[in-house]
DNA sequence: CAATTAACCCACCTATTTAGTAGGTAGAAA
DNA sequence: TTTCTACCTACTAAATAGGTGGGTTAATTG
């Protein structure tokens, strides 16, 4: 499976932060409730969008998160890549894997890299605008 | 990963089948070597390319696995949906999952569609002997 | 100030998948 | 009958997925 529940997750969250932006911050409570998904997981997934910028959490009563952006300037694509950590669609291409040392006669090489370049091209092609 | 080395280990060997192939019949013993992978792991996952008879295995000395086909015949979205059985991007769209509740208001559900038939368009563009 | 609300943090847990290995049996050829 | 090779079953170690429990910290409100 290229994306797992905790890519998908985090998508279905920043539309619904995207959808309802204009009521400000939104619990995620809330948002966990009308999404149908455990808000617990989600508490554990937040903390990465907040740190990439892409939302701002406050705590307390009347709290919650807010995009920070407009929903044109988020690509599905970085919000996949931050929650998801790599999108490469064999481990030889993972970011961090040991060089492999057939490459050079690797037949299958450049059709992995054209996938995966296909894939980040797709991806990078849509917005949380495009998805509304 | 959307692509496990099941799928990869089977397409390489089909494809050392199909570059050796004017040499008849072929043992997993030495493709395995050639490939460098596990002859014992290859061993469990031939069988599924018999049943499906894109490969002929005999026993016995002189034995070993050989093309049925020509290259040009076989697919690439073939040999890994055979192998990895199914190459659906996300849960939602494996065959056999349970129907969604949320299909009809998901905001997401054509997105991974138009991604899994691209997918599958790329692959079943690629033949073996396109990778010869 | 105290209670409430909500983000955030850390440890743990269960089930499944992955990538094999061990130890055979069955069949064909020399 | 020995040798080679496909093929079969059971097992295993490690990683990943998808959570849950039990808190602490920060902000608002009565």
């Amino acid at each position: 499976m290229l994306i797992s529940t905790r890519g998908r997750y985090a998508l279905r969250v920043m539309l619904d932060l995207a959808e309802n932006r204009e009521r400000g911050y939104l619990p995620m409570k809330e948002v966990a409730e009308r999404q149908e998904l455990s808000l617990k997981y989600m508490e554990r997934i937040m903390p990465a969008l907040v740190k990439a910028g892409f939302v701002e959490g406050i705590h307390g009563k009347g709290g919650g998160y807010r995009l920070v952006g407009e929903p044109k300037e988020y690509t599905v694509l970085e919000i996949l890549q931050l929650t998801e950590g790599d999108l490469a669609p064999v481990a030889c291409l993972t970011q961090g894997a040991e060089p492999c040392s057939r490459a050079e006669r690797c037949r299958t090489l450049s059709m992995w890299n054209k996938l995966y370049e296909m894939v980040k091209k797709f991806f990078a092609g849509i917005t949380l605008e495009d998805l509304l």
